[in-house]
DNA sequence: GCAAGGTAATTTGATATCAAACTATCTTGC
DNA sequence: GCAAGATAGTTTGATATCAAATTACCTTGC
């Protein structure tokens, strides 16, 4: 079936059950495989972060707050994708563990800033460290491909990433 | 930058401000726009079966229950990537619907196996066509490109899907 | 200046998910 | 046969997520 798998075909059992043989009516739809896909390997970078008792799920929240002086939470949650009230819970676990801290807004009661720690900025470097071992691994697995495969990931974010409707 | 964005590059105020600029730190991660791509354009697709009144988690489920006979939850769990304990609430909801049946394994009493109703190959099906809409603008945005996405996406999850170690 | 409507964050309620503990049953080794 | 261990499914507990409702504050039109 094509697809070489390159590595170790016979050491510890690779084939075995387990291999997820792909339905055939999905086997021709993008959105199946991209999904399977971003799932496993996302799952992989969890399971490895959590086993370094880091949230993987704060990983982005903390990278974006780790390039900017300091945001709202409403703004963070534009930037992540993620809806105003996930952030809610999200940024009281932050603040609880001393990796951000909020500072009032003057101008706009309503509202504060968020912005990271010392601490927080030190499991932002932890995380992004192992996200970029797993993507050297995505790097590899994409090979000459990665621009088209980065390229074409982009303009499908962008196609259905807008605000509502279409 | 390559990657020319063909289409319209004026019409209907695409840049305007939410359009979640990508963080420097992730541009150049593969799993970030894994994780974007597959997060918007499955959105897009549950917003349209769930105007539907259509469960778009059930989409995998009963797709797999329709192209075999009967299965067990454990079969169904390894199939679909998802833990039993999962399957079991997803599978009592489905039936409670009346759009699976279960019937008892005469040859072991712990198991079960689950088999599609005709309700539930009607509601497989509604939910297949508006899968098949959202795909088709998946395969206009890959264009040329997408069997070297599918290809890739592939590997990605032969890779990272195994078991659980490496 | 004040009422009407908008906006920021939170709370509440629903769903999906996994992992770990549990129950019932099956299989194996002896 | 029967005790020990494996397996099928469920339950329980934790987390992440969204949407809708809520509260507090801001802005605008007049």
């Amino acid at each position: 079936m094509a697809m070489e798998t390159s590595t170790r075909p016979d050491t510890h059992a690779p084939s075995a059950e387990g291999e997820m043989l792909v339905p055939a009516m999905f086997q021709n739809l993008i959105g199946y495989h991209l999904r399977v896909a971003q799932e496993t390997s996302f799952q992989a970078f969890a399971r490895a972060a959590g086993k370094a008792d880091l949230k993987p799920g704060w990983y982005s929240l903390l990278t974006v707050l780790a390039e900017r002086e300091s945001m709202t939470p409403s703004e963070l949650s534009r930037i992540c994708g993620r809806d105003r009230s996930t952030l809610t819970s999200s940024l009281k676990a932050l603040s609880h563990r001393g990796l951000i801290e909020r500072r009032p807004n003057p101008d706009d009661q309503r509202s504060y800033s968020v912005r990271l720690t010392e601490n927080g900025r030190g499991m932002q470097k932890q995380l992004h460290a192992i996200a970029v071992v797993y993507d050297r691994r995505l790097d590899e697995i994409a090979g000459k491909d990665k621009a088209v495969l980065i390229a074409v990931l982009g303009r499908i974010a962008a196609t259905f990433g807008m605000p509502q409707d279409c």
